[in-house]
DNA sequence: TTGAAAGCGTTACCAA
DNA sequence: TTGGTAACGCTTTCAA
């Protein structure tokens, strides 16, 4: 009655392994997953293993983990925003070395959903544990996440939040970093670029604090650059300079762009105007004079999944918080 | 019995909040699923809202699909490789398109699958409907998926796979596109990079095979010029120029490295070599000479939303093939 | 308007 | 060594 009137074949359960092999669902299970507690004589496991490869069966995750009470799925919101190449390949790292350890990872596209919103969708899936890049999480959303199951929240940014484990990325020792070079080299009227592209002030508000921080009682200014990744933008604030002398410029690709502008408008670098950037991407070292840059080091994803791993098997400890991103200047012909 | 002896309060079920709101399991499905079919008076709805906040009560995704027997997840394998900022905005698109279209995008982290064990993992969480970009799936692969309730399996990159539909990158015609430009320009040997970085052959073949497409009967030669993305390989490279006059540097980062390289070694572009890149990233436009650049036209997120929607509303037609991909030169200074 | 009960695909316990 | 059975959380049909 069933499977006669249907032209794509209905998809195999464990059961209908059982029925082709001629044995119980019980002994598919035992097979398959290979349950040491059961001795399955070798014949039958032959047939088993011989019918679901026949009917192409894929056990159903979602049944598997609703029996079990959990699943070992690591949920990460997916990037809103196209990520840079330091950050996606830390991103990919991560995954794999989560991936080694057995955890399903799952990059949830989480589009249009915001705050507790988004908590709760994430919820849904009652992932093990869940990864949050930037600021994309309140200690109301962790509180949901626990609720549902998680055995560990991490978050992976500038900020500390109440009840969940931190990967403290902290950007104003870049700020603090880029501008105290800056005034070593004898900068005294430095801005720093904050790039107008919305979702990038996580980093950008910071970095600007971590400059205000590094020149407080030195006499020199801190001043905010608004600027927008595009050659008008660019063109525009070099037109209208404000007569800075060094400038710290959000990242590389911003330090590039305006490095360009400025010498188009006859500014010599670093003489009438200092310029570092963010990143160390090496398409700075290809401009002349070559970018100097703010190195930062990302912990290895191994690391992190292996902070993962650790609160998801000791549920009940404190949330830790690891202060990472090494910072440190390379110094090449733009400062 | 049950929930007296954890620390950690057990995730509410809705027999919880049913409990607590004094009615049955039934009518707190039908309240929070605005089932519409039924009517439910609102005192009691109240009251059940009521309870699920209360209790922070988060429905249970696999236990919903499993008894609807279907999901809305659409499974994206997440590119291995960090992926290109065009390539990634597109990603992020078709995301959010579908987002809107009340999908689920989950991308699944595929580090370390490969081929049919990749496509049985990805099955295991029963998508309706999953978005393979490059080159990730056989036709045995779309067979798992499809058997195991995948009511659409869309291939994103160069080839067609039995069985899925194709949205085609045709990188062959980036390469023709890039070749028959520098022809016209005046180039006779003519190279064309290919990155040594392992996982873009499948982007970097085509763009060859492309090039020499368009160049066969001409005359002009084609000589595949490898280069890996470090400053080292592009300055052995230009030190050991084969003396080619003009070069598709495979994309604008490669070009831009070359660029610079070759004119170390104190070769003219594009009097000497003439050098054209792919993507048209603005980063290009800084350098000088400004680089001229093969511009790609990727479909928009939207479009590619309702394909898939539309294959997962009708899943018996014959699968489609969209070839898009549009491609032309922006011609600057290089060549 | 509400409730009881069946069933989705798995696995683990207990019995044979 | 194998099989029956209950239970995971949810929705939906049927009955009250």
């Amino acid at each position: 009655m069933r499977s006669v009137m249907v032209q794509i074949p209905n998809t195999p359960t464990s059961a209908d392994v059982a029925r082709l092999a001629g044995v119980s669902r019980a002994t598919v299970s035992y097979v398959l997953n290979n349950t040491s507690a059961v001795r399955i004589s070798e014949p039958t496991r032959r047939r088993v293993h011989e019918a679901a490869r026949e009917l192409g069966y894929v056990p159903h995750a979602a049944a598997r983990s609703l029996r079990a009470g959990h699943s070992r799925t690591v949920l990460m919101p997916a990037p809103a925003v196209p990520v840079g190449v330091l950050y996606g390949t830390f991103l990919n790292e991560v995954q794999g070395a989560l991936g080694r350890l057995d955890y399903t990872v799952v990059q949830y596209g989480s589009v249009g959903l915001e705050g507790d919103e988004a908590a709760r969708a994430w919820a849904e899936l009652r992932p093990v544990a869940v990864l949050v890049p930037g600021a994309g999480i309140g200690p109301r959303g962790v509180g949901i996440l626990k609720r549902s199951g998680a055995r560990a929240v991490v978050t992976l940014g500038p900020e500390r939040v109440e009840g969940a484990h931190a990967v403290l990325m902290d950007h104003e020792a870049v700020g603090r970093c880029a501008a105290a070079h800056l005034y070593e080299r004898g900068g005294r009227r430095i801005g720093v670029v904050v790039p107008e592209e919305p979702g990038l002030e996580v980093y950008s508000g910071p970095r600007l604090t971590g400059a205000r921080q590094a020149l407080r009682d030195t006499g020199a200014t801190v001043t905010a650059v608004p600027l927008a990744y595009t050659e008008r933008s660019a063109a525009r604030l070099a037109a209208d300079w404000p007569g800075l002398d060094a400038v710290f410029a959000y990242n590389d690709e911003y330090a590039m762009l305006l490095m360009r502008a400025l010498q188009d408008e006859g500014l010599r670098i670093p003489e009438d105007v200092a310029v570092i950037g963010a990143d160390d991407l090496m398409l700075g070292r290809l401009l002349r004079p070559r970018l100097s840059s703010v190195r930062i080091e990302l912990p290895s994803g191994r690391d992190l999944a292996a902070l993962v791993d650790r609160a998801v098997r000791a549920p009940g400890g404190e949330p830790e918080a690891h202060r990472v991103l090494g910072v440190s200047v390379v110094r090449r012909e733009s400062t």
